[in-house]
DNA sequence: GTGGTCTAGACCACT
DNA sequence: GTGGTCTAGACCACA
């Protein structure tokens, strides 16, 4: 388990995508705990206020729920939420951008999309 | 020609990334002269030293070339080094995390397929 | 610790020639902190922006690195590293043109030499 | 007879350098003729203003004196005029500031002498 | 606390 | 005309 931050982003933006990543994936489902604060600001060496910050705006998003004295843990309904919201984030404003860019590239959206179906039918692109 | 700035990047990354958007679609040839600082201060209004970022950020990348006195000219090769370029950047590390994001999201691969080959293939999607 | 600019040369590039000079004197040492943009800005009377671009020249370098909400450390390797690039930077293009003022100028080499020798040999020239 | 210019100084500079160090290796002798501005500007690619900023230099430095309606010519006693100041200038400010930097970088002075010494009592270094 | 960005306006150097 | 540099001062984002 160890962390390696982009910098075009800031950490904590990263590190609540990577919480979204794992409740889309069910590797965190509705009703799990957090990791706490403290855990994860040991685990990947930051400032527990980067953490908190992370957790602050998924609370803010609705998708996770804070107990107080107990932790914080994903609330139900959560993955459907957010299924919903970014699958119309990425049809609508995401995917046509990157439309335009292979397209200014030259690249050949067929090929890529095959490589990709055969990716992606087979088991795991992970 | 009207400026709408995105809040997410700085004004001058974004004036770079429109003229490597230019490049790209041969808007601008190699050899052709950039809009000069001052004309893109105006014409925009922005502060020149914002646009001369910008402009210093593509002399960097060796697409751009100053001719002292004179003005800024794409340099000759410049295309064919950012197609190169952007074409493994994209391949290599955008591609495979947006196919990771479509499965994640559970998005139906062919339907985005069709629209794009429906899109792209046809005449222009702008 | 007081500033005296010379006026041929920016600024910001006499700042990050002093940072250089302090990494390969190792009065800066590899990990330690840069003083920080506000605290030169105000030590040399200077705008922090004039700061900025100094040490940016440095990351960009790679002599420095970022910690984002922290500050700017001198590299690992750094010191090596600009050892190697410099020396062969100077003996491949600043020492032959030495020579050649020298020879020039007629001045008497061995001359040079023995003042040169009796200096650095010595204690210390500073 | 080409030209690459030195991003590092502006362009009449290098010229005005040019003529001096032509001066002083005799390639221009005292009352020869400078070549024209005109032709200079069309053999180098250059602003005849650029070619005329050099050659005032000159004219300002006492090297060169103007004949209006004939060009301009090598003053006489130009070049020992040239040597004393050229070699003060060197021995006071530029040969302290070279052995502060040959010591920063570790090298051997002696070493970089006995290259020298082979090598400038051979045939010519250029 | 850290650095990043932008504006407004001035002045300079180069061609 | 071109771009480069600097100041003064404001506001923001990050940890």
């Amino acid at each position: 388990m160890q962390a390696s931050w982009n910098d075009n982003q800031p950490i904590y933006r990263q590190l609540r995508d990577k919480v979204i990543a794992s409740i889309l994936d069910q590797e965190l489902k509705e009703g799990d705990a957090l990791p706490s604060v403290r855990q994860v600001s040991a685990d990947f060496q930051l400032n527990p206020i980067t953490v908190s910050k992370a957790y602050q705006e998924l609370v803010d998003e609705e998708l996770v729920e804070k107990r107080r004295g107990v932790g914080m843990f994903i609330q139900s309904g959560a993955r459907n939420r957010l299924l919903t919201k970014e699958r119309s984030q990425f049809l609508e404003h995401e995917w046509p951008l990157i439309l335009e860019r292979i397209e200014r590239l030259g690249l050949n959206v067929s090929e890529l999309f095959e490589n990709a179906t055969g990716k992606s039918q087979g088991e795991s692109n992970e």
